[in-house]
DNA sequence: GATGAATGAGCATTCATTCAT
DNA sequence: AATGAATGAATGCTCATTCAT
């Protein structure tokens, strides 16, 4: 009749396995073995199951986590005094993020299998979070007013892909991250 | 009107095999069972083992086909009169070009497998061609100092990806190419 | 008496694919396809591939099995008190273990593809377990002096695959064994 | 209307196959692939198969052509003055001419696949030569009575087998044929 | 709930045999 | 007759998913 802590074992184990999956996506993206990941978690193929119906379901769980963490972070930035410095900081650190997992950089780009419903909302989400950033900036007059979102995220998930694979040169990144930023200046009045 | 092979040409079984092979790796990446290849040319799997001893060599020429005429578009722009406009020329032409192809954008961008030897050779030479028509436009003012073909690839491979799956959306396109256009101006002087 | 695992000990499982392929590989030799094997065993090829990562593999367990158990038995004779009526004993063993066997056979007499490690060494166990009970017999005077172990392994081997062919034929064995173990004598002292 | 050589084409083609197919299966067995065959002929695979309609049948008329000689030799010795001396060189021929080419000795230890009935034919006509000679070697005393030419074939195609595997081992050559020589003898009256 | 063994469809590749040229 | 391209069944092996314990 004691209170054993089967809830809370499984909550550990969720975690585990969402953590494993992590790793494992980021480093090898969705070609890593199930198997691997259960490995990697310390549990049985089984229990990876219990909690993911699908190995779809669990590289959608882990990308949505750290979509959702972006989508956060997005948010706080929405009442930056700074507009442009906001929306800057913004795409910063998606290029920032992304840089670590080839998983996100392929569910942003939409690389990789169909995304799944959840994703496509966590990707809404994440537009519309960004999408505010822009206005607020193209308002104060820190980015241009002829490109929308959508423009600004392809550019940037773009080039982060691309940077995935040079990850220790950050002379390249420092060039790419001028142009995107130059490039979305507004135009000088003459 | 009958799928079987007609008349026995070895060439136009390897250009069919080619082709489904473009195909299919445009349309799904290297994923493609070779079986769904071999059944898009009509032919039996033996007949593109024939070929092609392995499903990356086959996938090698695809690419290979592709990069070898980019290469001799850019080597073609190399003379042209306006420098600048030669650059630019060859980058609408690579967005444009692998824009339809997920497999070509891949092998750009670094993604999928370890990129065998002549596909790594022939992303050489296609540096190498755009290095020239690059430090033309730099020479003639048209674009700016700061920036090396490397940035360049990576902002226009990485672009051409994201844009892949967008592919029926010129207005963003046109929004990407703008974008990166001018943030690959000089500064202006004041 | 279905065929369907009815409980999924791990171990019987083994048990049941190591015996299929002992069978399936004395029947057949190294070239019966793994799907037989599994099919006899009553598993699906996936279980065999959990229990033995290679079909090579798996043929070394089989061969390695047997041989250790002729290993041990030649060990068990070296303490016998006649040292010439312990070889023949061996000797007769080897003849009639084998000659149930294609495999065996083949490992023994090198027939087959390369042996992987294990075997080379359980096969030098066995010929040094040999060795041991020759030099006794030769020095008991039960064995002429001029044959070493590879000798007679050379016969006793080559004389098993031979009587493979003809499992039904005690008189034929009879006189194979009677002409080797005559052949081995020591020369009559006249 | 001039006498094209045509017969005489279609004859050094077979030649040319057969030779070929001896290499091949001697070095490798009936493994090598027949491309490999038709190659090492120079020429194409489907003349291969107008002269020998299958695989098998281009084994079987390797091995026959083999067989055929052993059989010539055999009886070309039936004559000789020496029975004993007769019988042993042609078991000394039997382990030289086998030792070469494991194919050979695959087709006399029954070995490989389901012999075709040429070569069990001629297998049977090497029995029978090889039993005239024994059984004059019998009645001349240089052999013992109570063996019969299957034994024997069974000795020293055995015998061949195991030594294939230690073809630059002139000692253990000799060690095995001194032990069945010696084996054979007639016991000794006391 | 957790475990990890079992399943079996799926894939790249080989090769004997056929057939268009 | 010869050629060698095409065929397609067969094989070893992997891995997502299920299920007995």
């Amino acid at each position: 009749m004691s209170t054993r802590p089967l809830r809370a074992d499984a909550a550990r184990n969720r975690a585990r396995v969402l953590a494993a999956a992590q790793e494992a996506f980021a480093a090898e993206g969705l070609a890593v073995p199930l198997d691997d990941i259960a490995r990697r978690a310390g549990v049985g193929a089984g229990t990876v199951y219990r909690h993911f119906p699908t190995k779809e379901a669990l590289f959608e769980a882990v990308i949505l986590d750290r979509l959702t963490r972006f989508v956060e972070h997005a948010r706080s930035l929405a009442t930056a005094g700074d507009a442009g410095a906001a929306f800057f900081d913004f795409l910063r650190l998606l290029i920032t993020g992304a840089q670590s997992s080839k998983d996100l950089a392929d569910a942003l780009a939409g690389t990789g299998l169909a995304a799944p419903g959840l994703i496509t909302s966590a990707k809404q989400a994440l537009y519309e979070a960004g999408q505010t950033l822009l206005e607020r900036a193209q308002q104060a007059g820190g980015v241009r007013d002829d490109v929308d979102i959508a423009a600004v995220m392809a550019l940037f998930t773009g080039a982060t892909t691309a940077l995935l694979q040079r990850p220790d040169d950050p002379a390249l990144h420092q060039m790419v991250f001028a142009v995107l930023h130059d490039g979305l200046q507004p135009p000088v009045a003459d």
